[in-house]
RNA sequence: GGCCUCAUAGUAUAAUGGUUAGUACAACGGGUUUUCAUCCCGUCAAUGUGGGUUCAAUUCCCGCUGAGGUCACCA
């Protein structure tokens, strides 16, 4: 069955990890089954509207790699794809309600509803507008918000991931359909749009779960089939029990790009959230996603989101990237990472750092940090230098004596490569009757003063024979 | 309050009416010529609770507890 799927945010603010997986599991449905993927944006609440906030969408799909076949940008035959240019459309359809005598207008000030509201409350009865429905409505006109007569029943169904489903008829009611500014709610007009454009997996959020009976209501009024229905449970924030929410400082998802943080890895991530395929595997490319994924094995319950297993997530696609698809592909994500003493430098140089430190990122934000002496002479500190662990038992005078050796030798050293700078350095062991851990220390301190660095002779190799001996010098000196 | 949903280590999860309840992240310890990381090895750690069905329940049923959702002219 080709599924046609779609993600349909509201334009009221950045995409964050708490609800994106409701674009993530539609675009793997859709393209798993060669079906279709629509980007639909739901602007009919033009309080809560926020300039920019589609551009900011397409802007995050884009960057997980979830491209779209209908939508804004793309087009399709089934636009237009902004709610708020729909309103004759929803209109149409509301007519068909009211000529069936399933819909009213509804002139209550709102004052009244809060009024029949509050009362239901004080005496702890569930609040049913249908209680309260006036008794002669007008006939409808723009102005005046329209709602859904319900004839309460009970319903099942069923739901992809919770599986079979009942609700009794005290669950539906009056819902308002067009409001009173002429849009319609998002209650009905999701309805209108899936069937209009052949929607066949609602994916959404758990907490749409307990309006679905008056979907149901509402598909039945209107002689829609019913899509499937698939309800997401919630991701949850790090700290208590809460569904994930800005509130919670939940970070826009292109937040982490800009942390360093792959796609690849931030997909594999969000999918992997509340979803396995039931073998052990942790690594997902997006094929992989797309070929194994299954609606019937989504979690049931919420999944708490915490960041370590992205960041191990992420440094393992870092390195799958260069091992696999070769260092210019990582060198490519890693522009705009780089500190900025490396502006001066070119390509190939910093290519080759890359290659000698990209096992130890975790993000490639990290390179700021790690990477700053290769481009930069560092500051020589030489209190560093004699109370580090390895070289503390050693006099500044020893100390002196041992860069003297090792820059004789390898200033004298022919071909300057990672082999030969390992000979060089596994003969200067023997010479001095020093421990790697005294000789390396000392030479990689005084190359780098960074707290770690990567193996010695690819540092040398690096940096190069000047430079080294250069830095060399300079530490001699200043003991 | 009504209705609905959920419940395996700190986290994400696997599994089966019968296993020593598996895996990964994290934590901790160890190994690889310095450091950090990778990689490898190891340690710690879980079926919320009370009943029932059954020879046998983490798994099926019921109660409880806990957590969450929803009850808008927001989506």
């Amino acid at each position: 069955m080709k599924a046609i799927t779609r993600f349909a945010p509201s334009p009221t603010g950045y995409i964050h990890i708490g609800n994106v997986r409701s674009a993530i599991y539609p675009y793997l449905i859709a393209r798993q089954t060669g079906g279709k993927m629509i980007l639909r944006i739901e602007d009919t609440d033009r309080e809560r509207f926020v300039e920019g906030a589609t551009d900011l969408i397409e802007d995050t799909l884009k960057w997980l790699g979830l491209d779209w076949d209908e939508g804004p940008i793309v087009g399709g035959p089934h636009g237009p794809y902004f709610q708020s240019e729909r309103k004759d459309i929803y209109e149409t359809w509301a007519k068909k309600l009211i000529a069936a005598g399933r819909a009213y207008a509804d002139p209550t000030p709102k004052e009244q509803i809060d009024a029949y509201r509050a009362e239901c409350n004080a005496k702890k009865i569930p609040f049913l507008y249908r209680n309260f429905r006036p008794e002669n409505p007008p006939e409808w006109q723009p102005g005046i918000p329209l709602r859904f007569k319900a004839e309460p029943k009970p319903y099942t169904w069923h739901d992809e991931v919770m599986g079979d489903m009942h609700a009794g008829p005290e669950t539906e009611d009056d819902i308002i359909i067009l409001k009173k500014d002429g849009y319609p709610t998002y209650n009905f007009a999701h309805i209108v749009d899936d069937a209009e454009m052949g929607v066949t997996h609602v994916m959404r959020g758990v907490e749409y779960l307990s309006s679905v009976p008056n979907y149901l209501a509402l598909y039945e009024a209107l002689h829609l089939e019913r899509p499937r229905l698939v309800s997401l449970p919630h991701i949850l924030a790090p700290n208590g029990n809460k569904k994930l929410g800005k509130r919670d400082g939940a970070k826009s998802v292109t937040e982490y790009r800009e942390d360093g943080i792959l796609a690849e890895a931030m997909l594999n991530y969000l999918a992997c959230l509340g979803w396995n395929d039931g073998t052990e595997n942790e690594i997902y490319s997006k094929a992989d996603l797309i070929k194994h994924f299954s609606l019937d094995r989504i979690q049931t319950s919420g999944a708490r989101y915490d960041e370590t297993k992205l960041l191990w997530l992420n440094g393992q696609w870092i390195r799958k990237i260069f091992t696999e698809q070769g260092k210019e592909a990582l060198f490519e994500r890693a522009k705009g990472f780089w500190p900025d003493s490396a502006a001066s430098f070119d390509d190939d140089y910093k290519m080759q750092v890359l290659s000698i430190i990209y096992d130890r990122l975790k993000t490639l934000s990290d390179l700021k940090e790690m990477t700053d002496y290769f481009f930069k002479d560092p500051t020589v500190d030489v209190d560093a230098l004699v109370n580090n662990k390895f070289l503390k038992k050693m006099s500044e005078a020893e100390i002196e004596s041992l860069l003297k050796k090792t820059i004789v030798s390898l200033s004298n050293l022919g071909t300057w490569n990672a082999d030969s700078l390992q000979e060089a350095l596994n003969s200067l062991l023997e010479e001095t009757n020093k421990k790697p851990a005294e000789l390396f220390s000392l030479i990689r301190l005084a190359v780098s003063f960074a707290p770690f660095s990567p193996a010695l002779n690819l540092t040398l190799e690096t940096l190069g024979r000047d430079t080294t001996i250069a830095r060399l010098n300079s530490v001699a000196r200043a003991i």
